[in-house]
DNA sequence: TAGTGGTCTAGACCACCTC
DNA sequence: AGGTGGTCTAGACCACTAC
């Protein structure tokens, strides 16, 4: 038709006014017939522009209700100083870190026994399929879905720490209860990906279209082996990580 | 019409049929006249499903050609290894990453002076609107765009060391270069977020539909205060990036 | 030339929300 | 009841790719 294809055009003015700020007293936008007469489009046209700012992340709308500017608010996730010994692991850095934000933190638990996929068991340096304990998180803030979190451990370790395969919490922690066993960890190798979340992670996560998830997984060491694996997913929307690396003295100085 | 509609029945059915790896062997979809005929659909019912997984990241389209089930190459970034004095900054540990995974690196480069945004100002300590100096790399992979990197200086470093806001390569790198003024940069501050890329971002990383960007923002520091923020842009489908922290003695044992 | 996807329309019916 | 978005259809024409 045109150079730029109608949908496009109406894609174009109306993220035009979305970043110009139109829609910041009220975030609602016109409904889809308005649109259609202001361009001068059929709906189904008008509709193929709005779906792009969806999955763009920039909108999003509900039935009934029409079509709204989507709102962020950022949390904060501090990697490197997440865990050490003096600092149990297995939820409560998060607790601690949600409360302090003065939200109210919640979360789901279960414990699996599966054999390893292939990305687990190249990380944990076992065979694939064989035997791993899965220990599964997830996590609410203020009842809105977070982050899930799985943790594998190697069937050697849940031998030698076998309350591990216990359902229900280990009320020490679990890095603790480890270290009770002589089994110390000294060592993280951090993995940070992004990507559009599975139909499952939709779900879980309760993630509408144009938003992706962020993937952290955590492999966890002793000064010989691996011990641990923890894949992390959060809405890539709602949060964001950070890492502090070195000497930081110049960084708290006036903040 | 039914409890679930029928486009998600069509994009269920094809991502069923792409995880169970039907298309590993040819990458290439069945038409949408074909799948039209398969599903008793029209044409833009199909669309519709063939649509969600190309937002999900999934398949691919071209005029002309047909859907394609994607693949990935996931390129590994050492965030935590990346820079120190005897290392020099500015694109060469990129060089050396990309040239040593058999791949052939280029950039384009521009300097230029701006008034610091909101995001800039806060993590440079300085007055929002104050001049900075940025400099702006555009990096491809085999001339595949691959990241953009744009790192902001504050004024008074400038003034220090008023090569950075000169156009071209400082040829022993930055971080060499003020070093040698007395600026060591001792400390860095990493802050990862995930989002769909802004029509700007599509242009430069030639992204396509359902694939994020990772953002990642280094704020490096010295002994008293911040020197410079870097804010790189990836491809999320083709990167991932990792920290090292602690003791990863047990990593390299067996590897 | 034939087949592919890309754009667009007009109209239908449904489900949800508000009044 | 009336307005909103959600789903679906049938058909038209265009642009690109292959042969």
């Amino acid at each position: 038709m045109s150079p730029q294809p109608k949908y496009r055009v109406v894609a174009d003015a109306l993220r035009r006014e979305i970043t110009d700020g139109k829609y910041e007293s009220s975030p609602r936008l016109p409904s889809e017939s308005e649109l259609s007469a202001r361009f001068d489009a059929s709906r189904n046209t008008v509709r193929a522009g709005l779906n792009l700012l969806v999955t763009e992340g920039l909108i999003s709308s509900s039935q009934g209700l029409g079509y709204e500017v989507r709102s962020h608010e950022v949390f904060e996730l501090n990697a490197s100083r997440f865990e050490n010994l003096s600092f149990p692991q297995n939820g409560d850095a998060y607790s601690t870190d949600v409360t302090a934000a003065g939200r109210r933190p919640h979360q789901t638990f279960r414990v699996e026994m599966l054999p390893a996929t292939a990305y687990t068991a190249a990380r944990l340096k076992v065979d694939a399929g064989s035997t791993t304990v899965l220990r599964f998180c997830h996590r609410f803030v203020d009842d809105v879905p977070w982050s899930t979190q799985a943790t594998y451990y190697p069937g050697w370790l849940a031998e030698a720490a076998p309350r591990l395969a216990e359902p229900g919490d280990i009320a020490e922690g679990t890095t603790r209860y480890l270290a009770d066993r002589e089994i110390e960890q000294v060592g993280y190798f951090d993995e940070i990906s992004a990507r559009m979340p599975t139909p499952e992670e939709s779900r879980l996560l309760e993630i509408s279209a144009g938003v992706p998830v962020m993937l952290w997984t955590r492999t966890g060491y002793s000064d010989t082996r691996p011990i641990r694996c923890t894949i992390t997913t959060f809405r890539g929307d709602l949060n964001r990580m950070n890492y502090e690396i070195g000497d930081l003295s110049g960084r708290d100085e006036t903040l």
